[in-house]
DNA sequence: GTTGCTGCAAACTATTTGCATTCAA
DNA sequence: TTGAATGCAAATAGTTTGCAGCAAC
């Protein structure tokens, strides 16, 4: 929490540098994602700020306004796969990393590597390209569902 | 060309073995992705079948329907980013392989490299994993675009 | 002849946009 | 005060589904 404070400055700064504005909607949606340590989709965020803070009563269209927003400005960064729609994680204290999916139950782990992150550099360089950014997803069958 | 007859015997197989029939639209459909060696989405596979075959008048629901059926029997795989959905392609004779994708003109370059294979098997055990499937893909700049 | 497949249109889901109103600066 | 942001509803894009007719076996 207290760690939140320093990440709504960024906020702050970043909305003041744009000519945009600061409001409650903005920073909601980003301390959703900063306490809750999940991947969650537009949906999922929308149903916890009625719950959380049932005197917001911020519309879908916000929801998805302020994620891509959030996304841009590389406060958040999303991931997609399956079907409902892309979800989103905070870009907190964590450094980069990627992701395994369970295709059973749909647990998310999170893992870095450097040496796939050096390869990754390499391969990118050797094709001519200036890497921005990567995604990578594991997919499989977690220990749980295995024993099932 | 020669190669698809083995690929449509191979899609004739899974037909029959599975109580289903074999039908020109879907013929016409895993050979358009065996022929162009491109990641098209449902749309462009569409209007190519409009175009290359317009005796055949094929919906955009068998299309879809289609593109799923292949891509269970794992005829065909799927890659998603970005705007304009999922893109296919065959997976032909190809082994797999994975992508790097320039986010300013879409150029898309396929590539493959065993040391990073090993390294997501190995992270996917350590973790209680049972790896099927997975996708990178690396998100940057071309040469072509960089020196516009 | 039977059963699965197709095209069409309607339905759905995720997301975006237009607009009048509200609010931060 | 004033331009940007919001909520709402309507619009859109991508994809799926129900159904009557058609085609494969």
């Amino acid at each position: 929490m207290e760690n939140n404070d320093s990440i709504l400055e960024d906020l702050k700064v970043v909305l003041k540098d744009k000519g945009m504005k600061y409001t409650e909607q903005r920073a909601v949606i980003l301390q959703i994602l900063l306490n809750l340590d999940e991947h969650l989709n537009a949906e999922e965020i929308h149903a916890i700020v009625k719950k959380k803070y049932p005197e917001q009563n911020i519309g879908i269209a916000t929801i998805y306004r302020t994620l891509n927003f959030l996304e841009d400005v590389n406060l958040i960064s999303s991931i997609s796969f399956g079907k409902d729609g892309k979800k989103y994680e905070s870009n907190n204290k964590k450094e980069h990393h990627d992701h395994i999916i369970c295709t059973s139950c749909g647990k998310i782990i999170e893992f870095f590597d450097q040496e796939i992150e050096n390869r990754q550099e390499l391969i990118a360089k050797n094709n001519g390209f200036e890497i921005t950014d990567h995604t990578m997803q594991l997919f499989g069958i977690c220990k749980d569902c295995k024993n099932k």
